[in-house]
DNA sequence: CATGAATGAGATTTCATTCAT
DNA sequence: AATGAATGAAATCTCATTCAT
């Protein structure tokens, strides 16, 4: 049995993994050790000092680049939504018509994002919320989009008698909710790969949707 | 369709129910204050003097109840996870031996407790890993104690056929992982009751584990 | 010729004297350790440390008796306007209805103050306008009803032909901007009395109101 | 009436004259913002960082130009003083030898001087004291100068029976503290202009000085 | 049981200034 | 002449906690 038992971190993974790093040197690396450092103790446990320190640097220089510890959460959050939905986008975009095909691709990629950027993920779903409105207006808008896509999803499954479910939104919620907690517990030292796991995430998702999985999926 | 759509909240409810009140008024008081502010804005995000004013007492005060803020935190989660498997272990002893009962009966008891307690279960969730390792011990314990509960069910599941999944612990963590998410969305404003949420979380988690329906369950 | 010439300081007093003590003690050498050092230094030049120091506890002592520095300010221009309206008030009554007597009244009152309360008027002449609005709003209000005072005694006087003036705004800014520079240079030590001060201001004024002094005034 | 009732600002104004601008467009421009930022704020509370922002350039563009913030008041200080003495000195200088004249010579200077370049006699008059005794000290000079020149035409008057007053440095300090105050209210947009209060002002330091009005002055 | 006052540590943020480029 | 990045010091204020009453 793998090592995913209950602990006492929030995440098993010590991969503090970025997309996308555009920005400067410095920048990432603040952003890193902020990633590090508030996926471990949380938001409200992680100081600047402490972020400042594990970059070698003076408090006063995270400031050159974020105006205030809420922006470099913010940019945080921005970065892990904005990677998300262009997995999900393009996945779903890869796939064919069929909800089956649909609803796999996403699972697929939910999972791959919140295996391989753990870290990352757990940030923005336990933390978005303790950025103010307008900071974390526009994490929370892609958040709404992914769950509009899933739900679009199993509607069009669902008429097209692709899924049999009790109740749409409860069939979403259940199928996104287990995609979620991904995060806590994958570490790339897990004995599946990503796509492994993901794989059969996917099966799970489509089978608790009541689709039939022989039809050529 | 409910409105459970993403917030800025990181729960929905606003119901700080609290089970058993052997505790005297000021204690039951001040535990439900710390319950409420705690999971609105983390452990971290609550200060003593907050919780305090929650309680229309002075700061000082809560130390005749409570040796430190943290240990209140524990209380609330040996609250939760005492109430969580004894919940638990009722419903499993109730159940007939049949693993597909058990698992029903499982998620039943898991989803009926994320909804009914759903703020104490947040608090649980996301604030557990704030404790020190002394205080926090007891708690994971039973956490701990509840999932090998459910993997030896899926175990067994597996054992007499009734199960058909890709990968055991894949299986527990996807069933256990979808009903923990319930707590941040269900409200007892939702159109369904925690009862019907989770008759149907149980019927999605069995099909999940590819367990054939029609074995009267 | 006294030791009023131009020095570094903006003030000459070294009392600091305040009015009406109903407060704890506490709080009232936490005042007056401010408004020596915000006479002296100016509101930004003056740090709640050194307050604090000032009166020998930390820092976090201050604000268990106030909310914020500038609620200490706002306290000391509280307490001087209120001081200086009811010394008015009670001179302006206490004379007779003739414009030259109030008049006399009024600037005899304002010097007095402003001599004997010398470090509080240069604060609240100097420094009220580091407060926020709404924290200056009651002292400013106090301050128009002295100007508007003032002005309705020069009018009355034009009225009466016992001043004759070119511009009754003028005037009354005239003798008004005259008594109040008396908080920056006088001293206990002064050669003179702050009765006597005020008493010759106050003959000052009224030639320069152009009133005609042998008329039993 | 005039608009000059107390405010909260500490000066009516909204004209950040400069006089003699001998310097470089750069260095005027960097003046000019701090002039009218100091003079609203006060120097303490004007950052280096605000006054490059309203240049349009970086903090550390100003140190090319001034070796720190406190040499830019000192600049200020120094141009407003002498822009002021040079003003007294030409106007008492064309002014023939009697006491009244050279009294309203004095006055009508000082006056305008305070209405024309009111931003900056702000500055001087309320933060010269902000300067360290070796950066104050010239300005300091010119001040106590200035004094001394009112002081000599006092006692002047005095000896020739053209004033009679009760003790003359009071008659010097209230003439000059009434002059003094015409910079924190005085505007463009006032009913009167510059010349006009002054000499208005005049008259009325010279009846406050019990100077007899119909010997031509 | 409750409190008002105090505290030492530490929070986030701003400061004036420097320096290599 | 100007800058972007960095800094050490210090700003205001909050923290959990203690203690005599």
């Amino acid at each position: 049995m793998p090592v995913a038992a209950p602990q006492h971190r929030r995440l098993a993974t010590e991969s503090s993994l970025l997309p996308e790093s555009e920005a400067s040197a410095a920048r990432g690396s603040m952003l890193e050790a902020a990633l590090r450092l508030i996926a471990e103790r949380g938001y409200g446990g992680t100081s600047v000092r402490d972020i400042a320190a594990a970059c070698g640097v003076q408090p006063a220089t995270l400031y050159a680049h974020f105006p205030s510890k809420e922006h470099v959460l913010a940019e945080l959050c921005r970065i892990g939504h904005d990677q998300f939905m262009s997995s999900l986008r393009e996945a779903v975009l890869a796939s064919s018509g069929d909800p089956r095909a649909q609803m796999r691709a996403f699972v697929q990629a939910q999972v791959q994002f919140h295996a391989t950027y753990a870290m990352l993920a757990v940030v923005c779903n336990s933390e978005l919320h303790m950025l103010s409105p307008e900071l974390g207006a526009s994490s929370l808008a892609l958040r709404r989009n992914a769950e509009e896509l899933l739900m679009s999803i199993v509607r069009r499954g669902i008429e097209q008698k692709a899924f049999v479910v009790e109740h749409p939104w409860l069939a979403m919620a259940y199928v996104g909710g287990a995609g979620l907690r991904v995060a806590n517990w994958f570490t790339p030292d897990f004995e599946l790969s990503a796509e492994q796991v993901a794989d059969i995430y996917a099966t799970q998702a489509l089978r608790a949707l009541g689709a039939v999985p022989e039809t050529a999926v």
